[in-house]
DNA sequence: TTATATTTGTGACATAATTCACTTTTATGT
DNA sequence: ACATAAAAGTGAATTATGTCACAAATATAA
């Protein structure tokens, strides 16, 4: 039993994984299984077993031995972990096609997130509404963000204003940052980013198949190599 | 120098780094910039010089000693391993909110890449366009996949049926996707897939924001735990 | 030319994440 | 009660990834 309070510090990759097995218990609960073993979790995922129980064992102990684990247990255990019993503000900075769309996705308005506020720079949007929120100045960022109780930015702004802008989101207050921009943004250490690129994604797969029909036999491309 | 033309296998995260590389590289160009040293770009995305380096090292050698790298060679290098050299027909499977969005979405329509169809099985939707590009029914796909050359499908249908969607895609002959279902996915091996999923990063950031407010001094819940 | 300064490329090392294989706990049937 | 079977929890081993520190290569200046 983990009986020292003080754990190792939780690989990010753990606590992307807790979000997924959250998901998965979720679906069983809706479909009325009690309980579930840590193979059929894993299975489900497309992992090995003892990765998921690893995973948990950052945080305590979830399961029963010989039995598996309840599932609602286990599920307010991770949704407790993940933060998701309170409720968080978000405020997308960046009104462009990108931001909007965020803003009507479903993921985004699950329980435990809100989209509070949308700010611009753009004189023709500020001050109108999308989807029942309202668009705010980026020079009214600080004042927003304290009224709404803002915790969260989704920067959705062009690359070239990405750092200045995420300088001001940091100023304004705001501890975490979710980065659209196709630039990386290195905020204070008590600041939390993380980076999202859907088209470096999409350039992975683009390598792996590449790599299917020439199979990796690289190097080529070696002459000799002046610089210049 | 890398003699032999066999490599280790490259890891998935080296990949994903090689477009933030490419991008960079394309924004130093744009400003004129001729070389670039390892220190500076890999300052440019904070990580360290040695990283960029190593990660290169697994396709060839690119630099100069003493000099950098040519920003164009380097940059011409990096497309080429990341396979943009050539043009990928994608198709978006599943056109509600997310993937009008992604259709819309700038990043996907980089050189590179083209939407050449979107997919769905709403007879509402069907035999419509969205953006000129035309929506066809899910049981056509196969010829659809075949005719106009797609090799990447998107996925971004409903949890319940992307398992399913997911077979036909494969059985349609398409070799690599990108699952924004919130549904692992596990195709033939010969099949690429990433999946992809926006509300889980928020969640991180939830959890670290959580942590940062009440210091992790889990385990909480000890009472001795019977599953019912 | 030759020496010097510079910066890449890389083997050796360090750290981190995953998996294994065993121990402990619990439920259940006798 | 006790024995058995099952599955979670976990330290140790393995594998993967990241960093260091130095050798090799190149440009430039003397």
């Amino acid at each position: 039993m983990t009986e020292n309070g003080i754990q190792k510090r939780v690989p990010r990759v753990t606590v992307k994984r807790l979000s997924r097995y959250l998901r998965v218990l979720e679906r069983f609960h809706e479909e009325g299984s009690e309980t579930i073993l840590s193979e059929e979790l894993a299975n489900e995922l497309h992992l090995k077993p003892s990765q998921l129980r690893k995973d948990l064992a950052y945080f305590g102990e979830f399961g029963t031995r010989g039995m598996g684990y309840n599932i609602e247990r286990l599920a307010e255990a991770l949704r407790r972990i993940l933060g998701l019993h309170r409720q968080w503000a978000i405020a997308i900075i960046g009104v462009g096609n990108l931001g909007t769309a965020l803003l009507r996705y479903k993921g985004l308005n699950e329980k435990g997130f809100r989209v509070a506020a949308l700010i611009d720079d753009d004189p023709e949007k500020v001050g109108s509404s999308r989807s029942g929120v309202h668009i705010y100045h980026i020079d009214d960022l600080p004042e927003v963000v304290k009224e709404k109780n803002i915790q969260i930015a989704i920067l959705t702004v062009p690359a070239p204003s990405a750092r200045a802008t995420a300088e001001l989101v940091v100023k304004a207050g705001i501890k975490a940052i979710l980065n659209f921009a196709p630039v990386s943004i290195k905020p204070p250490p008590e600041v939390i980013c993380m980076p999202v690129d859907i088209s470096s994604e999409l350039k992975i797969l683009s390598h792996y198949l590449t790599g299917l029909e020439e199979p990796v036999d690289r190097p080529r491309g070696h002459e000799k190599s002046p610089v210049k």
